[in-house]
DNA sequence: CCGATGAGAATGAACGTTCGCACTCTTTAT
DNA sequence: ATAAAGAGTGCGAACGTTCATTCTCATCGG
């Protein structure tokens, strides 16, 4: 059952830097696996997508797919560690944003909205159902979390520190709340049932904007939705 | 493929009216089978869980268990079903309650607490993996959730109507995405991670208050939190 | 005695994985 | 330059297991 590692192909390094075929070649067949499988993983869910499937949507046999991936737990493991990456890359819009309430909004909009585009979103209710009961799978969705539950608190920190905004709650609490809500929000698929994205906008706002209870000159904002915070808790 | 639908047991109309054992054995029966059933299914998923560890779970052999019903899939179809009546007994507190904002302030911590109670949350999870590719189970999803949205919707509509809120959005779009928020506040199983359900309470109020924004006098409510609106969309 | 119920072996299909063999490059030896 | 060796890669049959479901037979209440 312990295979050693080797999912991940070696480092180039390891050949003529200049020799392109091998190497490249290892790369390419993975990604075409990793697609294959993400499509069968789609349509049918990780336990009920079958290597057979996998193998056929990748066009390749078993025994060549085996020489990537030593097993069909370590091809979940894959399709959901790309998956956390490309929310790292959304987090990062997320934080950097001039105001802290523009930057949530949009992230959380474009976030929703990539996932929808990529079609994915029912991909993320696999993985969290694994989740539940897949430790392996449960510690790289923590880890995941953890990190950006850190990065969001600590920019979440510096705009109460400057008095851009006034939390309802102590952030340790608010942060996995408001995730929890975002998380719902990308994983519902709206625009699936009629509701575009860019629909969203004044209520993603709206919900930010009370949890965060922004001062006047930083909640203005864009297009709707006005709401200004009287009160400290 | 195709079994008669009695899944269900028939009603006891059926039967001499004073007879006991027959029917009422019957629904033991199959109470005891959901009752392994939904505990096989939380430790391993739909797809996971194999009729054998329900059978043991249940205490019965298969060829009875195959008596009550007729595929593993009438079994997952019946938790889910009974899933979905759940819910629906927490919609009432929502819509009867006098404010509108207190209803759904309460009535989405309740579902919280009684999901988190009832250990229920990562079966939430499956089941909305599960529709994501099995068509019956995306109706009996579907249709849950068109009721809810209608009842919350026309809720929401008296309340614009007597002028208590006043949302940012359309109810049509509104609804769902509120929907959407409190699916995710109830399947993250934020009490799991040590954020307890009562602290949540201030976040959920600003987040309804801030997307219903109700006139001043309802607006006070409990605890903390208070936002007034200012502008009509 | 009859229909409902239960146990548990049996069945046939499907699954994840492995194996043996063939083929193709790349490297090394001649 | 050519041959031999070796590693990487691919195929698809085969293996052992597990699974959902069915079958057969026994039991029991009415």
């Amino acid at each position: 059952m312990e295979y050693g590692s080797d999912i991940a192909v070696e480092t180039p390094q390891g050949l003529r830097p200049d020799a392109p075929s091998r190497y490249e070649r290892r790369e390419a067949q993975v990604a075409r696996i990793l697609e294959g499988a993400r499509l069968c993983f789609l349509k049918s869910g990780f336990q009920g997508a079958s290597m057979g499937d996998i193998c056929a949507a990748a066009g390749m046999s078993p025994g060549a797919l085996y020489r990537y991936f030593p097993s069909k737990e370590s091809l979940i493991e894959a399709i959901c560690a790309a998956d956390k990456e490309a929310d790292a890359k959304i987090l990062g819009q997320m934080v950097n944003a001039p105001s802290i309430i523009d930057g949530m909004t949009t992230g959380l909009l474009s976030h929703a909205q990539q996932l929808h585009e990529s079609g994915m979103a029912p991909l993320f209710a696999e993985i969290y159902a694994e989740a539940m009961r897949n430790p392996a799978m449960k510690q790289i969705l923590d880890d995941s979390m953890c990190e950006v539950t850190e990065v969001i608190g600590a920019a979440l920190h510096n705009a109460v520190k400057s008095g851009e905004i006034n939390p309802v709650l102590p952030l340790e609490q608010l942060v996995p709340i408001m995730m929890a809500m975002g998380h719902g929000l990308v994983t519902e698929d709206l625009p699936r049932i009629g509701i575009p994205i860019q629909t969203m906008e004044p209520a993603v706002r709206a919900m930010i904007v009370g949890m965060l209870r922004p001062r006047e000159k930083y909640a203005e904002a864009s297009p709707s939705s006005q709401v200004q915070k009287t009160l400290v808790t």
